[in-house]
RNA sequence: GCCCCUAUAGCUCAGUAGGCAGAGCGUCUCCAUGGUAAGGAGAAGGUCUGCGGUUCGAUUCCGCAUGGGGGCUCCA
C-alpha cells in the first residue's frame, strides 16, 4: 500500500475524479476503506481535494488506509452499524434512532423501540444486513446546513438532540461519532438505480459502499440509557461486530470461546477454589481450601513484600459508629454505595417514647477513617514520617445488584490496603517508589504489560479546594511520567477525597483490568486533625496517600485465575505436585517421596484411590497440577521418579534429589511451567 | 436500581404438545491393578428454585418473588 502526492496546480480548487486515487470502488480489491489527504481522514467516495485550500505548487499528501488499520477498522465497524440501523428501521419503522458508534471489536446502535429486540429478530436482522451489503449502496457524504439537518431528521427526536447541543458531544458518549462542533453532514446510502435507502447524520467517513462489508454478525442486544444518564430515557442497543474477512470474524469467536473458557466463576468451580452460596448473599464469596491456599500464598507474598518496603501492620474492626463516617465525609458522598445502618442500644419507655436514641452502625466501606485514627491516637514527629500503615481490610459495599460478578464486583471484599502518612516534601518520592514497588509486585504475579489512568476530581462530587486538588494531581502526574508507563485521563473519575491513578494490566488474551489503585488525598488529614511535629517544633499536618496494589484479594485472585486460565505457576498452584503410583504397590514409595518435598515446603498430595494411573493423569491434568510424580517398579529400583509436567513434557527416572531440585527452584523462581 | 434472557441430581445438560423425571461426569460400594489424559459392575442422589393462580391434575401454562447470565449505570 504506497502514498501518493500530488501538486496543487493553480490558485483554484482542481476538480479531481474519483478515479484520480487510483483505486477502483467497485472492482474485486475492497481492502482499502478510506483515504487520508494530509493527515485528515475522509471517505474514498469524496473528491481527493474537495475542500483543500493549497497555494499552487504545495504538496498534498495522500495516504490509503487499509481496513485492516485501527482507522480502517473504526470505518468498517462504524459503516456496520448504519446497515444494521437501516435493517432496523426497514423491520421497525417507528424505531427512533439513538447513535451508532464503532467500539472495541464491533459496534452499537441504540433505538427507541416500543418493544426489546427478541433472539428471533437479530436472526431477521442479520439477513437484511446481508441484502443491503449484497446491494451495495454507496455511502454518499452530504453537507447541510442544521436547519437542513433538521428538516431532513425531524422524525428523529434524538438525532434533533444531538444538533441541538452539537458542541458538547464527548467521546465518552459515542455521540461524537454523528456530531461535531462545526459542519454537519449527512450520509445517505444510495442504491444502484439512484434512490435513498437510507441515511443518517453522522461525520463519518464511510467506506465506499455496503459492499465492503465481508464479515459480520449481530452478537446480542440490551438496554441503554440515552447518553449513558440513568435520568433518560432507556433505549435498545443492538451490539454487533464486523472484521475484514470472514476468518478474522471466526478467530474473533474463537477468542470469545477461548475467554468463556477462562471465566474465573467457572474455573472457581471446576478447580474447588470459591463458591457464591445463595444462602450467604448475592458478590459474597466463600474460599474452599485450593482457593484458600491460592490466596494465602499471595497475602503472604504480599506481606513480606511489605516488610521489606517499610510498613507497619494494623487491624481494625468491620464496623463502626456512623460518626466516623460523618467526619471522613462517606455518609455524605458514598452512603448509597454502603450497606444500611444496624441501629442498637435504643431504649424505648413503656409508652413507645424514646429514652435513649442509639447509635447507627455501618459496615466499613473503606479502610481509611480507622487508619487516620491510629496515626491521630498519639502525638506523631516529623521522625516518623512516612509512616506506612498496612491491613488487609476487608470492607463491604453495597453495589447494585445488576453490577456483581464473580469475584471481580462483589460486595464483601478484601483490599491489601495501606495509607501512607507523609510530608509534603517526602511524596514526591513516595509515589515514585510505591509506582516502582506497585509494578513489581504485579510482575511477580505475571502481569508485566500495564497502562495507568489518572482520575481527576469531579467538582460535583468531592470535597476540598481547587488548590489542593491541583497539587495532589499534580503530584500523581509527576510520578506517572516517572515511571514511563502510558497515561490515560480519566476526567472527574476521582472519589470524593482525592485524584488516583489506577494501574490498567493486560492480562495474557489482551483484557484489561482495573487493579492497583494509588490516591493522593489533602482532605482527610484535614477533616481527622491529623497532625505532626515538625523539626522546627511547629505542628504539621501530613499528606495521606491511598493505595491498594491488589486492589482487593478476591478480584486478583480472579484476574490471575482468568490470565493463567487456571494454570498457576506452581507458586501459587494449591497443589504443587501429585504422587502417581503406577500400582497401588507404589503408594508407599511415593509417599516417601512426598514426605521429603512436604519437608521441603512443597505442597503435595499422593493419589492413593483405586483409579488407574491413566485415570489419575486426567485427573491431575484436568487439575492443572504443574508437577505430576509418577513412580513405578524402574523408579523405586532407582530411587528416582519420572517427570510428568502439566504441558505434557515427560522425565524419566530422575533422581529424588533431582525431582525436589528442579520443583522447588520453581517454586522459589515464581516461574510458570 | 433499569432492560432482556434464564432456573430440571453436586456439575454439564436431555425431557415431559399438562398425567407422580433421564443421561454423562462426580460421589459411595465391590471387582480389577505395571508406565504418562477415562478398567468393569452396582448403588445412592431430584417437593423439576420458592409462593400464588388456571386445571380433575402443574416440573411443564400464567403472575409475583428469589438466584443466575448479558448489557446500561457504577466500580477495587
Amino acid at each position: 500500500m504506497s502514498s501518493l502526492s500530488i501538486t496543487v496546480a493553480g490558485p483554484e480548487q482542481p476538480q479531481v475524479s474519483d478515479t484520480t486515487t487510483g483505486l477502483d470502488l467497485y472492482g474485486d480489491d475492497k481492502t482499502i476503506v478510506a483515504v487520508r489527504v494530509n493527515g485528515e481522514l475522509r471517505d474514498l467516495s469524496r473528491p481527493l481535494l474537495d475542500g483543500i485550500e493549497g497555494a499552487a505548487g504545495a504538496e498534498v499528501a495522500i495516504e490509503p488506509v487499509g481496513n485492516d488499520s485501527a482507522d480502517g477498522l473504526a470505518i468498517l465497524r462504524h459503516s456496520a452499524a448504519h446497515i444494521a440501523a437501516q435493517a432496523v428501521q426497514a423491520a421497525h419503522p417507528d424505531a427512533k434512532l439513538g447513535i451508532g458508534p464503532p467500539i472495541t471489536d464491533g459496534f452499537y446502535y441504540d433505538f427507541d423501540l416500543a418493544t426489546p429486540f427478541t433472539p428471533e429478530d437479530l436472526k431477521d436482522l442479520e439477513k437484511r444486513m446481508v441484502r443491503i451489503v449484497k446491494e451495495r449502496q454507496r455511502f454518499v457524504r452530504r453537507e447541510v446546513s442544521d436547519d437542513e439537518a433538521r428538516a431532513e431528521l425531524a422524525h428523529e427526536p434524538y438525532k434533533l438532540e444531538l444538533i441541538a447541543d452539537k458542541g458538547s458531544a464527548t467521546a465518552d458518549d459515542g455521540a461524537s461519532a454523528e456530531v461535531g462542533a462545526g459542519q454537519l453532514t449527512i450520509y445517505d446510502n444510495v442504491k444502484r438505480d439512484g434512490s435513498v435507502a437510507w441515511q443518517d447524520l453522522c461525520r463519518g467517513p464511510h467506506v465506499p459502499h455496503t459492499g465492503y462489508l465481508p464479515a459480520y454478525a449481530l452478537m446480542r442486544t440490551s438496554a441503554a440509557y440515552w447518553r449513558g444518564d440513568q435520568a433518560n430515557p432507556q433505549l435498545q442497543r443492538l451490539y454487533g461486530t464486523a472484521w475484514p474477512s470472514r476468518d478474522e470474524l471466526k478467530a474473533y469467536r474463537t477468542r470469545l470461546e477461548e475467554a468463556a473458557k477462562r471465566d474465573h466463576r467457572r474455573l472457581g468451580r471446576e478447580l474447588d477454589l470459591f463458591s457464591f452460596p445463595d444462602e450467604i448473599g448475592s458478590g459474597l464469596a466463600v474460599f474452599h481450601p485450593k482457593g484458600g491456599i491460592l490466596r494465602m500464598a499471595m497475602e503472604e507474598y504480599s506481606r513480606q513484600r511489605h516488610v521489606d518496603a517499610g510498613y507497619e501492620f494494623v487491624y481494625s474492626p468491620h464496623i463502626t459508629k456512623g460518626e466516623l463516617f460523618e467526619i471522613s465525609g462517606h455518609l455524605g458522598f458514598y452512603k448509597d454505595g454502603m450497606f444500611p445502618p444496624m441501629h442498637v442500644d435504643e431504649e424505648r419507655g413503656a409508652d413507645g417514647t424514646v429514652r435513649k436514641p442509639g447509635q447507627d452502625y455501618y459496615l466499613k466501606p473503606m479502610n481509611c477513617p480507622m487508619h487516620c485514627l491510629i496515626f491521630r491516637s498519639r502525638g506523631r514527629s516529623y521522625r516518623e514520617l512516612p509512616l506506612r500503615l498496612f491491613e488487609f481490610g476487608s470492607v463491604y459495599r453495597y453495589e447494585m445488584s445488576g453490577v456483581v460478578h464473580g469475584l471481580t464486583r462483589v460486595r464483601g471484599m478484601t483490599q491489601d490496603d495501606a495509607h501512607i502518612f507523609c510530608t509534603v516534601d517526602q511524596m514526591a518520592d513516595e509515589l515514585t517508589s510505591l509506582l516502582q514497588f506497585v509494578l513489581d509486585l504485579l510482575k511477580d504475579h505475571g502481569l508485566d504489560d500495564f497502562y495507568l489512568e489518572l482520575s481527576t476530581r469531579d467538582p460535583e462530587k468531592s470535597i476540598g479546594t481547587d488548590e489542593e486538588w491541583e497539587r495532589a494531581t499534580a503530584a500523581l502526574e509527576h510520578a506517572a511520567a516517572a515511571s514511563g508507563l502510558d497515561l490515560v485521563l480519566d476526567p472527574g473519575g476521582a472519589a470524593f477525597y482525592a485524584p488516583k491513578i489506577s494501574v490498567q494490566a493486560r492480562d495474557a488474551i489482551g483484557r484489561t483490568w482495573q487493579l492497583s489503585t494509588i490516591q493522593v488525598d489533602l482532605m482527610l488529614p484535614e477533616r481527622f486533625g491529623l497532625e505532626f511535629t515538625s523539626r522546627d517544633g511547629t505542628r504539621q499536618r501530613p499528606v495521606m496517600i491511598h493505595r491498594a496494589l491488589f486492589g482487593s484479594v478476591e478480584r486478583f485472585v480472579g484476574v490471575l485465575t482468568e490470565h493463567y486460565a487456571g494454570a498457576f505457576p506452581p507458586w501459587l498452584s494449591p497443589v504443587q505436585v501429585i504422587g502417581i503410583p503406577v500400582a497401588a504397590d507404589f503408594n508407599d514409595y511415593l509417599g516417601e517421596v512426598a514426605a521429603k518435598l512436604r519437608a521441603a515446603g512443597v505442597r503435595v498430595e499422593v493419589d492413593t484411590s483405586d483409579d488407574r494411573m491413566q485415570k489419575k493423569i486426567r485427573t491431575a491434568q484436568q487439575a492443572k497440577v504443574p508437577f505430576m510424580l509418577i513412580a513405578g517398579g524402574e523408579d523405586a529400583e532407582a530411587g528416582a521418579v519420572s517427570f510428568r509436567f502439566r504441558d505434557g513434557r515427560q522425565q524419566n527416572t530422575v533422581p529424588v534429589d533431582e525431582a525436589i531440585a528442579i520443583i522447588t527452584d520453581a517454586i522459589r523462581d515464581r516461574v510458570q511451567v
